[in-house]
DNA sequence: GCTTGACCTCAAGTTGACTTAAAGTCGTAC
DNA sequence: GTACGACTTTAAGTCAACTTGAGGTCAAGC
């Protein structure tokens, strides 16, 4: 098994030396030996930070990173919190798919004010309804929310 | 136009008044007058409000969401920069799609150490490996990642 | 043997986004 | 007219996640 220092793991992930020092420091990677002073990782360090990377995207904290991939290899979190996580990444990624349609709809849209658009109005308060009720929502014919086809609007923006 | 006053803002938005106050002394929001002491909102800070969410849980500073939805109405960003953030946004969309997943297979894989799933490794290097190109990955038939069907993995587990 | 460069430790500093505390000010109800 | 409760201001405190600085150590090349 051969093993990686940290410069080269800081090189190879993009991270810091410091961070991995950091991270190294609050258990959640470790380093598995030295060479003279050196920390030395095994190759799946690069794997953790992958998800180390992923999991703060999402706005975890490295304490929820480590519960959720404990550096033993197991997690600390049980199968229904794992689920839960899951679910909340869920609807987070609407959030943020909901976030990106509305820039795109403001880049493009000629509004004076794009809180008077309605077809902005209307990516916002549908994006947050969704937080709310997930189940049953009535389904419908889907169209790209930036460009809404042909029907015309109240202020003729969109 | 109606002004509703700092109190019932918080309620409805579930932000904290303290927060709200924050929020106009650095200029994110704006108060539109005072009843007494009172600072007075516009209907429009709750949609406001649900962007500024949005925007932080897609890890946005709120100097950057300042930038993107203009306390005044109108975006400071160029066009341009805006599809920038939304593309990032997809990006970032992608990412916690693949932890999603992870999470979704960690809780369920029987693995001893998820990190010695193939399965596992193949969702993250996967997620990672999208990152840097996108435009021409080759179009392949998807399956399920977190039940990968009946193809038989060298550890069993999966 | 000496220098160099990449690491080390430990403590302190930084940043963003708030929160808290203390002391004060209103409008309303009694 | 006074007590109450919901606000106000200002300054200071907090928290996570790092980063920086100062001074030290080690292996390799000259």
């Amino acid at each position: 098994m051969k093993l990686i220092d940290i410069g080269e793991v800081s090189e190879k992930a993009g991270v810091p030396a410091s961070t991995l020092r950091y991270y190294d420091e609050i258990g959640l990677i470790s380093s598995v030996g030295r060479s003279g002073l050196r920390r030395q990782f095994l190759p799946e360090v690069l794997l953790q930070l992958t998800l180390i990377s992923m999991g703060k995207s999402a706005g975890f904290s490295l304490d929820d990173i480590a519960r959720m991939f404990g550096q033993n290899g197991k997690p600390e979190l049980s199968r229904p919190e794992l689920h839960k996580r899951a679910n909340e990444l869920d609807q987070q990624i609407r959030k943020l798919t909901a976030l990106r349609d509305t820039i795109r709809h403001t880049a493009e849209c000629s509004a004076p004010s794009h809180m008077e658009c309605p077809t902005f109005q209307r990516i916002v308060t549908l994006a947050s309804r969704k937080q709310q009720k997930i189940a049953k929502r009535p389904t419908r014919k889907k169209r790209p929310l930036d460009r809404p086809g042909r029907t015309a609007t109240k202020s003729g923006y969109c």
